[in-house]
DNA sequence: CTTGAAGGTTGGTTGAGCAGACCTTTTCCC
DNA sequence: GGGAAAAGGTCTGCTCAACCAACCTTCAAG
């Protein structure tokens, strides 16, 4: 035995050490849920798959996916009847989006940096990848945007989908759900800042000319426009929130 | 009332109802202990924090993290020694990797074009925001791998650090998380296909030119030189996976 | 006005995780 | 040589999330 010290574990690797946190099937469910229903993905008014099926379908007991599903009545978002004929609905209307937390807030720009590397990263694949079929569908929900620049409320959802819409041109289910997860985060931040028809409409155009570069497999082209398109949110974001 | 029927879920939400999986916090803490030391962040040799400090760090019970390093250890990865001077170790050789299994096999091209979006986002975030300092530590790294060529057990830690040294340049924790996720679930596809010294000579070729793009802030050539690299190694895979 | 499909309720069981005290081994240092 | 200190190893009891399996209540379709 040798009287050399073994190499300690370096203060560069304080990832590999951070708390962990797990997270229970009641949390990701709620989450899951609740994003889903934030993002516009079960627009209001849906009707969910009745309890048994659902909480067969998520793998978890039915008393878990209840503790979810009142969480989420109690915060207005579901809301169920009883009876044949019943079930659990997408509260119509949403109650007004909650104001981001102090730690949401905090870690923004940390936010925006994963939303710029997943959505450039998505847009170039997308580019390489996308079929004609796909790329008409999000061609018309730029027109569909185009009629909704003075209602950001009824604008976002659409735009979300847009979004995740290109994500799945890509063809992988990872991406699309990184895509979902990412926007959920958004969600959180943008819902509370003003957003002015000129800028909606500036963002819309480059939607535009995203499916474009996406049309004729542009890949730079469109890691460009995503680039310039994701930097306007930041842009507004830094101007209004601590540590821009 | 009216007597429309509601709206249902439609079958393209099927991820929001995916089964959930909730991980326990032995499961997470094996998974990353055991990840950080399959890449090579934690070498052979190192010794761990003490138990009692490092269960503090992670916020988990000692015996929960106990159950982890037993495990650790029964897989060969730890060994413990005990008494004052003792402590963890990671062992010294490490076990051989285990091949994949069918599961990650089945999903190889979707580990593969999550690898594609994460690692071209990251490089042109990179470009945009790298300092001189970072780039030089990522140089030298490319000069010690020049000299491992013939050697994929010892090439392959390195090149993990480049990988995740060039995240670290983007400054997000996040982004270095996803970088380190990704790169454990290749270890796992390509621990076991032959890595020809030509091979790796072209790939390191591609690091020298990546870090030259991401010093000239050239944002464009970094995302074009790192797609050639990525794609280099899906086209071994694809010639020896099942799908390719 | 029955019946079936839906949400709502209850109680018991299991097991992960926690807390903390205690034991054993080994080395450092007076 | 003999503590004291520092490390891993063991044990016990508690809490609570999650599961399972019934059973109850409501109410619209037929």
């Amino acid at each position: 035995m040798t009287t050399t010290t073994p190499p300690e574990v370096p203060a560069s690797l304080d990832a590999v050490f951070a708390p962990v946190h797990s997270q229970t099937a009641f949390e990701e469910t709620v989450d899951r849920l609740g994003t889903a229903i934030k993002l516009g993905l079960l627009p209001p008014g849906t009707r969910l798959p009745a309890e048994r099926e659902l909480c067969a379908r998520l793998g978890i007991a039915r008393s878990t996916l209840r503790q979810a599903l009142v969480a989420l009545g109690q915060s207005g978002h579901l809301h169920a009847t009883r009876g044949r004929g019943g079930g659990t609905f997408v509260a119509d209307p949403q109650p007004p989006a909650q104001p981001p937390s102090p730690e949401v807030l905090a870690e923004w720009r940390d936010v925006c940096d994963g939303r710029m590397t997943v959505e450039v990263g998505i847009a170039v694949l997308a580019a390489e990848r996308a079929q004609p079929a796909g790329v008409e569908a999000l061609e018309e929900l730029v027109v569909a945007l185009d009629g909704l620049l003075d209602d950001f409320v009824a604008y976002r959802p659409l735009d979300v989908r847009f979004h995740v819409g290109l994500a799945e041109l890509t063809d992988s289910p990872r991406l699309v759900k990184q895509m979902t997860e990412i926007q959920g985060a958004m969600g959180a931040l943008i819902s509370h800042i003003a957003h002015p028809p000129e800028v909606l409409d500036s963002a819309n155009d480059q939607h535009r000319r995203l499916v474009a570069a996406v049309r004729r497999h542009d890949e730079a082209l469109a890691a460009r426009v995503m680039t310039e398109h994701l930097r306007g949110t930041e842009h507004i974001l830094a101007g209004l929130l601590p540590g821009g």
